[in-house]
DNA sequence: TCTGGGGTCCTAGGACCC
DNA sequence: TCTGGGGTCCTAGGACCC
């Protein structure tokens, strides 16, 4: 490949604070849709949130027509067609499958990896700039090269500002990709984080950009001259350990087990539904589909929930009443049998709907987690873990393909592609969705030769 | 007709106890 | 019945992230 073996780095430099490194893909979701379709390149595409609502990612193209991240797409649908806007349904299944190479790849190059989201990764530097900068460009090489996915590096002190020098990658053409936050602050000055407003801030959000400009903090540069003490006092912690990251002061830790996600304090699968839904019988189809879903990710991960939770809301945008509704059920004992979850889960909201509202979302959370291997039931109270169900619905899973077997409808199989498509008229909608080469058999991509 | 899903952490306030 | 301070624990809600 061309590419200088990472292990011909590993020469301790003179520095002696590590960096951090932010590597983050561009347009993530989009460029995946481009990765096994060649005809998308360069075209203005977007992909869509579940159940087609709205804009959820962006190639250039389509940034450069001037689409905006959470627009609802039945508002731009006719510009857009007008535009030879392609427009795909999220298919997280391809998009889990090229994140989960793109970082074995980038693991290759640095160490103490953390997975920070499905695009993103901070990695730590412990050379000199010049080193860096060269191991960063070759790890872009390489992502591109092998994955297919375009990305940016940003280096500086703190998370914080590697997250800015990512962002001035991004924007910089000239930066080819990769930015040293030292090198921009040595020529730029505060012109360089006078120039980031203070809502584009790791950890400034809408809510307090207001709150913050008010102040007549502007920038990230009269943030980082904020008082921390001030900002401790009149917001949080959490905002004051912005502001020391500003200042080059590492403020925050790594997420614990952050590596392969594994140790979750809650497990949450909620869907807005295709239409309304009406009464308890129908809402609870949905709820019992949601808890075996949670159900499997515990079971994955290797733990035990010890309460579930059900809420069910109406739509904010209709007019008329909004109604909401969410309860919890304490389990006698730790469990990750998905019959005892899912009765749990209905049986947490049965009784507190309003039976006439129109829900249109509903959702299940597994809390209170623990590991299973380190729970012991007190002799003579085992009888609670029925360690039946969960296992055989596995290896049905395994060997039939999901939503063959289950309970209620969680085993019912409708005539959509996904595989979570059980048929309920409330089930959702992803008209657009794009073949998932990398984990079906029978989604393959074909390539012609010649 | 049509507005995502899955997480984290912090804070305020109430219940309860001494 | 009212009066107090100080502590812990829990939960709901708000804010943020991608």
């Amino acid at each position: 490949m061309g590419i200088e073996s990472p292990t011909a780095y590993r020469i301790p430099g003179t520095r002696l604070t590590p960096q951090y490194v932010l590597a983050d893909a561009n347009s993530f979701f989009a460029s995946c849709e481009s990765v096994f379709d060649p005809s998308l390149a360069g075209r203005p595409v977007v992909v869509l949130s579940n159940n087609d609502g709205c804009v959820v990612a962006r190639s250039p193209a389509a940034k450069r027509l001037g689409i905006v991240n959470g627009t609802p797409w039945f508002k731009i649908r006719e510009r857009a067609d007008a535009d030879g806007v392609v427009a795909r349904s999220s298919n997280y299944e391809l998009y889990a499958s090229l994140s989960h190479r793109m970082m074995h790849v980038m693991a290759r190059f640095l160490p103490e990896q953390e997975v920070y989201s499905i695009d993103e990764c901070f990695m730590l530097s412990l050379w000199d700039d010049q080193r860096t900068q060269a191991i960063c460009t070759d790890l872009r090489t390489a992502v591109l090269r092998s994955v297919g996915i375009p990305v940016s590096v940003g280096v500086a002190p703190t998370k914080t500002l590697a997250k800015v020098a990512n962002h001035w990658a991004k924007n910089h053409p000239s930066s080819d990709g990769v930015t040293l936050w030292s090198r921009v602050a040595t020529e730029d000055g505060d012109r360089a984080l006078a120039s980031v407003p203070v809502g584009e801030v790791w950890g400034v959000g809408r809510r307090l950009t207001r709150k913050l400009e008010s102040m007549g903090i502007l920038t990230a540069l009269d943030l980082r001259q904020a008082d921390p003490v001030m900002i401790r006092r009149r917001f949080s912690v959490l905002l004051e350990r912005t502001v020391l990251e500003l200042n080059g002061r590492p403020s925050i830790e790594p997420e614990e087990d952050a590596n392969d996600g594994v140790r979750r304090q809650q497990i949450l699968c909620s869907r807005m539904f295709s239409q309304p839904v009406t009464g308890f019988e129908t809402l609870s189809q949905a709820l019992g589909v949601y808890a075996q879903k949670a159900c499997s990710h515990l079971r994955r991960q290797g733990s035990l929930c010890s309460r579930v939770r059900a809420f069910c809301s109406s739509s904010p945008y209709t007019r008329g009443q909004y109604s909401s509704a969410s309860g919890s059920i304490d389990l006698e004992d730790p469990s990750d049998d998905p019959l005892t979850i899912t009765k749990a889960a209905r049986k947490a909201l049965a009784g507190g709907i309003d039976p006439h509202a129109e829900y249109i979302r509903a959702g299940v959370v597994l809390e209170g987690l623990q590991n299973a291997g380190g729970y012991q039931p007190l002799a003579g109270f085992e009888a609670g873990r029925d360690q039946g169900l969960g296992p055989v619905l596995e290896e049905a899973a395994r060997r039939f393909g999901p939503f063959r077997v289950g309970i209620g409808y969680g085993g019912v199989r409708g005539q959509g592609q996904q595989d979570d498509d059980t048929g309920g008229e409330w089930a959702m909608n992803r008209r657009m969705l794009s073949p998932r080469c990398t984990t079906r058999w029978d989604e393959m991509a074909t390539v012609h030769a010649i």
